[in-house]
DNA sequence: CGGCGCACTTGATATTTGTCAAGCCAGCAA
DNA sequence: TTGCTGGCTTGACAAATATCAAGTGCGCCG
């Protein structure tokens, strides 16, 4: 892999500490590879093989089941997936796709799991990462099961506002198909649910959303820090 | 904390390699505590002043948002929760309660983290069992996400079969509410899960769960290894 | 410029799920 | 025994959600 995607790489939580020679021996056998939009990068089921960290672009995670299938993640740079599986040595939950055109780092899971034996600091970051995956997707289980699906599109709207900037008005960085997969419905409930919002202040036009009143529209969807916040 | 229990303790996959120094360090600032049924042992939000080890008994987790609550989990001896809060010394994103008198060991958290920071085996140890708890849930999420109700319920069915030794008749371990609300749906609506069940041979008396044509449930439940085997 | 193609929207309808109220029944205490 | 309690079930109804079938609007390409 060429030494220049070394540092941000290396800027990742999950690497920053680790001892430099267990550092340029992962990146030894890892390279990087360059994706156009809609590529399967792996299928549920298989051996985990590779860590992935995505460098640029976008990553849909999603899985299968019975003619059925769902969004269940978007990964963003830089962040690595699968990690999980690839500590456990077992085979993917999900699969993924490129959402768009992607830069992506692919890393020997046996490679991970030979210095994670040996790197107590490296150790320690992967759990500190897999924690915090852990507890997204607790927070996403609650966001599922207590909440009306107008509920969850509302709180979403209020956390991917946050994340714009925290404007009144902003764009939604996803197909609304995807959006209604991740959020469990149909993207014929999606578009009602839009409508749905609009007595709470909420205009939709094409992927921009306007806020008219943020009060109002958090007064309806209650977000809590123990459901909508993925920093802690 | 009584010698007694360490070596049930010491069992757990998360302290059986430990250096023992480590181990007797965590135990001792460590106090057994038995528990009537129906305490509330935690409450969301809360510090996550404590590592729980549930040596008998069970409990079971749950959340409430906005006058709704929901059961995500129930822990049986022996094992552990609110690992990752305790790791990321971040809020309890759930709250726990006994189901039956239960004897549970509290750990201090900062004697974990302590303990966590020194001990590389340790640190290891965590991220296998957090690793699993992730995977565990990402199965949840797509059992959640994928299946009707009709067919969460014919899948639990199969696994507590499974669990419950493989014969064609077999206890339910939970109450029905319970497990309702681990399912995601209303008791109501799990009686009439139950009946809708009823052509493909599943027959419920009282907690008693009998399965007259093994192939014809499973070719109704489609269970799935990447949904339905926890093990991995 | 015209006309696809595709995502999204809308309306009508069916299905699923939740809610409310009542009844059933086993377990238990007086 | 009697009467109560609490969990479970049932039925009638309401609400939420999915499905199916058009329709709309926008970008893209010939």
């Amino acid at each position: 892999m060429p030494e220049l995607h070394y540092p941000e790489i290396r800027a990742l939580g999950l690497f920053s500490d680790m001892a430099d020679a267990h550092f340029q021996s992962l990146m030894r056998g890892a390279y990087v590879q360059n994706f156009p939009p809609q590529i399967e990068l792996i299928a549920e089921g298989e051996p985990s093989d590779f860590l992935h960290v995505v460098l640029s672009g976008s990553v849909d995670l999603f899985s299968t089941w019975n003619g059925r299938d769902t969004s269940l993640a978007t990964v963003r740079p830089i962040s690595t997936f699968i990690l999980a599986a690839t500590i456990r040595n077992a085979p993917y939950l999900m699969s993924a796709r490129t959402l768009e055109k992607s830069r992506i780092v692919l890393i020997p899971s046996q490679d991970v799991r030979a210095i994670f034996d040996v790197d107590g600091i490296f150790a320690r970051a992967i759990v500190t990462e897999l924690a915090r995956c852990y507890r997204a997707v607790i927070k996403s289980q609650k966001d599922l099961k207590l909440r009306t699906s107008l509920e969850r599109l509302a709180n979403y709207l209020l956390r991917q506002q946050k994340r714009a900037g925290g404007g009144a008005s902003f764009e939604l960085d996803v197909e609304k198909r995807r959006l209604a997969s991740v959020l469990g419905m149909t993207p014929e409930n999606l578009s009602r649910a839009f409508k749905g919002l609009r007595p709470y202040g909420v205009a939709v036009e094409g992927t921009r959303i306007s806020i008219g009143d943020q009060a109002d529209l958090e007064r309806f969807a209650r977000p809590n820090p123990l459901i909508d916040d993925f920093s802690t």
